[in-house]
DNA sequence: CATGAATGAGTTTTCATTCAT
DNA sequence: TATGAATGAAAACTCATTCAT
């Protein structure tokens, strides 16, 4: 009915001033890194804002929300994960060799990115992730399974199904990359090979 | 403030009977379909407790904590796929004979506790997780990787190490069920059998 | 990938034990008394806790939402008003009788509530009321609408909207309450009956 | 993180161009808007911001704070009732005369700014309402209350305490307003005779 | 004088845990 | 041993205010 006390005194706030799009980046990469350590529900905001240098609120300035800041890294990996695989990729190569360039593209972009592999792998199915999330997801298996089904109607491959071989495939990249981290992330020539010539043997005909 | 009259009998307290060892039980069902379907972090403990039929305060009496309630779960299920994969296991067979085997009994595992595998299988470093867990972990591993390095020794599987070799075959298993999954059938003997031919001709000299 | 710290630790809790239903009453009387000096925004969660005597946590096992708390409130105070202005009326006396009642039970109300008055005239409109909130409000108008309706179609009141008459009543009533408020809420015996005689005179032809 | 290329053009900053004291008055009149639909402490300063067609950081250009904007605004419109109820006033027309002016030119301010009639009214005592905001009110009221002295005085109104007359004419109107407003209609001459015919028969002798 | 990203305290809400019954 | 209301610290999110440009 009467005075009510006013709010304490609303705090000033010293300033930060930062390149074009650097926050959002930085906030991104911080992410990555928490969300792929200790999950999504098990990385709070204000943790995420301490490892990206930004204040908490400025988080909510650039991601509606933390699922849609999830939501929004995952799709920018998967888009890079694209492109990195199949950006002008040679297809005029022979199916093997083609098989190859995929292994190395793919290694290549785990080695610059170790940690968003096992994020995206991880997260596949996530109750956070949405429409655009899932749609990115197979994007990036469509051209995979077409390979797939190309080079076995050459008779190159095993006659399974597309996607089982394409499974078994993402499975063998998976247990080469989870070798690697278990080495402290080394990912050498040798083994990369090796585990090429392990996949390509076994979906072969 | 007071226009609804209080109710006259005070309502005693409802108290459920069950079996002996069956809350316990019930709180670990709950807690492995909610940890594989929404993580651990995602996971309250209300939540669970009405999953499992009890009361939030039952939790507790069973448990020492969430935590404790998921290294419970964990090590449950771990010594339960060591048991499945390796409880008197035919060492007298061929090293193939003994493969085909274990393959066998790992699919097995998986399809009479589907949702086991996907949670042991991600949440392998997770922070919750304490010591006696993660040497549950390696106790499971262990036979797999003497098995290899036997076959490896034996020039029947390449010369790799033999956790690389070891992190492949579970990649691959993991693919094949992960296709099962997706295609949402049974994991048919067919694809069971392609799945460890495949598996098998990865590893192979 | 590996261990994060796990949560600094829990907190435990000293308990209170209340009879029942007795923290929802602590909670809506606060509610009343914070919402109608500061407003429904102007009134944050842990202050209405405090002022109920409960922990804020406390707030949410009883409603769903501080909205949801607000619509609790303002349905039971209409319809405690509803009960108090019209519950069992003497509907056979005269029609000046029946509006010397009704005058004499909304100041009975009044007096025993003075807060819930001013709140109720207030928010009438507020964003944050629900659908039977407002159908609540209805409730209260109607029978005020047909009394005024038949007193006028006996010609004891001036040939206007039924709706006018009401709001003329209404605005007279409210205006008398803000005179008391202003007055620390004193609404003596003279002050009513005057102010039921310019309301009559108001209305009538 | 970095694929896509930094924009060619830095963007150099827009600068909006308005006409000297406007957007002051964008500001107040959108602060009008937004607090008379959803109360002070329910309008965040970015929302005003955005209706009044500013930057957030321009409102602290014009107003030293939130509180301060909400002052002056109701200072602004005090002032302007004050001007547009009394402003060279005919005292010398009979007391009945004088009511119908005094009643015509609440009514033509009403409907000149409609909003500011029922944010006026309804934000009376608000905490944030400086010493100044409070002497406005105060100087509003005198005239009303020095006229109904005056009248009472002479016979021609009951013999209350004039600060209730006042408060229940404004009761009136305000039901009046209230009528006109859930109507959906403009406040017609018919409806406006009616009710100060009613007014001044509630407060006659 | 204008801008709007950045800030961090404050707000609403959740949830692991306790304990009187 | 079971219950579930109560707790309060921490989570997600908001917003008044500042300041580099």
């Amino acid at each position: 009915m009467s005075d009510a006390p006013s709010p304490p005194a609303p705090a000033p706030a010293p300033r930060k001033k930062r390149a074009e799009g650097t926050t959002r980046e930085a906030i991104l990469k911080a992410a990555l890194e928490l969300f792929s350590e200790r999950g999504f529900h098990g990385t709070p905001v204000p943790l995420l804002a301490e490892k990206a240098g930004v204040a908490t609120g400025s988080i909510y300035r650039h991601f509606e929300s933390k699922e849609a800041l999830a939501n929004a890294l995952y799709q920018h990996w998967r888009n890079a994960q694209l492109n990195a695989w199949f950006g002008g990729f040679p297809v005029h190569l022979s199916e093997r060799a083609q098989f190859h360039e995929l292994w190395r593209r793919m290694a290549a972009f785990y080695k610059a990115n170790p940690l968003v592999f096992v994020w995206l792998e991880q997260h596949n199915h996530a109750a956070y992730l949405d429409e655009e999330s899932l749609a990115c997801t197979k994007r990036v298996l469509r051209p995979t399974t077409a390979f797939v089904k190309l080079a076995r109607e050459k008779h190159l491959l095993k006659p399974l199904p597309a996607k089982l071989l394409v499974a078994i495939a993402d499975g063998i990249f998976m247990g080469m990359v989870r070798f690697a981290t278990a080495q402290h992330f080394e990912l050498d020539e040798e083994v990369l090979d090796a585990a090429e010539q392990c996949c390509w043997e076994a979906m072969r005909k």
